[in-house]
DNA sequence: CAACCGGTGGCAACCGTTTGCCGTGTGCTG
DNA sequence: CAGCACACGGCAAACGGTTGCCACCGGTTG
């Protein structure tokens, strides 16, 4: 039941070792009828290469790793498939590292597995910038929904969403807009606000930021409470789990969404079609993320490109019943 | 920048590479000053131990492979989760991989995977028992969410789960039931209704089965529809993903829920409290069956045991507003 | 016809660890 | 004080591939 390696390969078709690795690994090589027979001969061995003695001499180990803040959080699922799906169609295999939002955890993973992968997906990194930038320095590194300069990214395109965001609400005649932050250290959670206090400028609301807020369902309480203080008539909330637990404490307190508030969350979960009222959200082909991510770090490792891609995907404001007009009863 | 070897480190620390080895993999073994030393020389120099290398030889990987049957389905999220965080509390790695629902493309991957990782936990596999069988003979094995005999195995308890489910249906005045069956090569489906069979005659309930269908959202609307052909005043579905489907597609019908019909589902996923109306089903700690399942797996590494552990986490029922007393509105 | 050349295959040196075995120095026993 | 067990370190052979380099061979070329 021992598994057979190049050497029983190379002995059982006559031919030197090396031909057999070369059959394998660099085709051309080998002249088309030897690499036939020694591909047929380990074939009926069952000869499967070893990664890891291939990844000792080669370097490559056509592994990627994915570190996520908070895999808990379900935008992060189809992310991950999509991710886990383009690695898988180049023969490469998919680590999943869980920081749980600590940026020594991420770090510390990091540095564990530099040696068994080929590259790094940073999702939702917490990491200070210039970190990120050093890190990228010793490995191959794409980040995900941030942008670094310098560094290969994929994001999912917010900026021009959340203008879309605040017209909606303008439209629908709000004058008063407070985006409930999530972490400090989120980039994402630095730009949005940016983007959204921009759009409410042009656009003539007064734009406040509360926070920062865990982007849990758990810290929708605390964002409510304050959303209230602040007499907004609308809540955009960093994402959709906190626009949910905000959902809930309104209705707890008695609050009616859209009538009295109007609230809008980033994503576009699952659960934001569910819940009551459905939630109005800025979503987007999160799969298409995680899918290109891979699709860039594998590319750079074909030819290491002198300009890192900063790829965006698009996103869609997804318009659902937790917004609308201020002070009328919703329906209507 | 090139990372240190374990040849770097004895030199620096003047001693052989055997020594340093050893310090690392098998502290026992060398005198505790010469331990600490090399030790504080490794930390200087920055020195990471290269898994390759020591994969090629000790054939440990320090790696697990988690394969589940769909990871779109948030049911997972938990389980995945638990694994993970068990995973790297032991220095583990968990590789993730997705089956897509195909029993091919998982014994695709597990091949491939087999010498890149020191064992399997297969999350509600589609393999033919047989296979499983046979699989497990080659490799480390704890199957999930599913029992076969001989084999490792953690399993959510449902048996009892399901008597209590059809005994809380039985309590509030229904007298037939239809199971929403989910894929035929799901055990999880089959133990699940024999489970909910049995509960039924002992109660005097009628019981039906209907389905299959697939384990997602959007087969709910023909389980729907196939539950209400049956006549019977309460449906149960294979997991909450279906659940809500059919919830959905009988609010589009103008079936009053529980009025009409009650409705359940099973796993407790977080969406399950969002939906209208919220979603009775039989929960528990996914996050722990993940854990257990790990952890069984990383103590089989250690002493080989002769008996498979078969682990049953407690499950738990969680009453929610889909299920009520039939013919009567909501709320009373 | 000699020189040359591209296409193939083999040799052997790595890649960075682990580990069986051996040699040495030390402390203890009788 | 001889004899011995033992703790500790070193040597070197794996583990299973990859790859630079060389040798060979038949066919072109001048």
């Amino acid at each position: 039941m021992k598994s057979s390696t190049i050497y029983d390969v190379a002995q059982a078709a006559g031919v030197a070792t090396s031909t057999v690795s070369r059959a394998f690994s660099n085709p051309d090589r080998v002249g088309a009828v030897t690499r036939e027979h020694v591909l047929e001969v380990a074939r009926r061995l069952g000869y499967q290469p070893n990664p890891h003695a291939r990844a000792l001499v080669s370097r490559r180990t056509r592994t990627v790793a994915m570190v996520v803040s908070d895999i808990t959080n379900p935008h992060f699922f189809e992310l991950i498939r999509g991710a886990e799906m383009r690695a898988k169609a180049s023969g490469y295999t998919l680590v999943l590292v869980n920081a749980e939002e600590s940026p020594r955890i991420e770090l510390e993973q990091i540095h564990r597995l530099t040696r068994s992968v080929d590259g790094f997906l940073l999702a939702a990194s917490r990491q200070p910038e210039e970190d990120l930038v050093q890190l990228a320095a010793g490995h191959r590194v794409v980040v995900v929904n941030r942008r670094v300069p310098g560094l290969a990214s994929v994001v999912l395109e917010h900026a021009e969403g959340c203008r879309q965001m605040v017209g909606h609400l303008a439209s629908l005649g709000h004058s008063s807009v407070v985006y409930l932050a999530g972490p400090r250290s989120s980039w994402m959670a630095a730009s949005r606000w940016a983007a959204i206090r921009g759009a409410a400028a042009e656009l003539g609301l007064r734009a406040q930021r509360m926070g920062p807020f865990a982007p849990t369902v758990a810290s929708g309480g605390a964002a409510a409470d304050a959303a209230l203080t602040t007499g907004a008539t609308a809540a955009i909330a960093h994402n959709d789990l906190l626009a949910i637990g905000v959902l809930r404490r309104l209705a707890d307190r008695g609050v009616q969404v859209p009538a009295d508030v109007s609230v809008a969350g980033f994503d576009d979960i699952f659960a934001a079609d569910l819940c009551t009222p459905t939630l109005t959200t800025l979503g987007g082909a999160h799969a298409d993320v995680g899918r290109a991510a891979v699709e860039i770090l594998l590319n750079s490792m074909e030819q290491p490109r002198d300009h890192a891609p900063e790829l965006v995907v698009p996103s869609e404001l997804i318009l659902r019943r937790s917004t609308g007009v201020p002070g009328r009863p919703p329906g209507q």
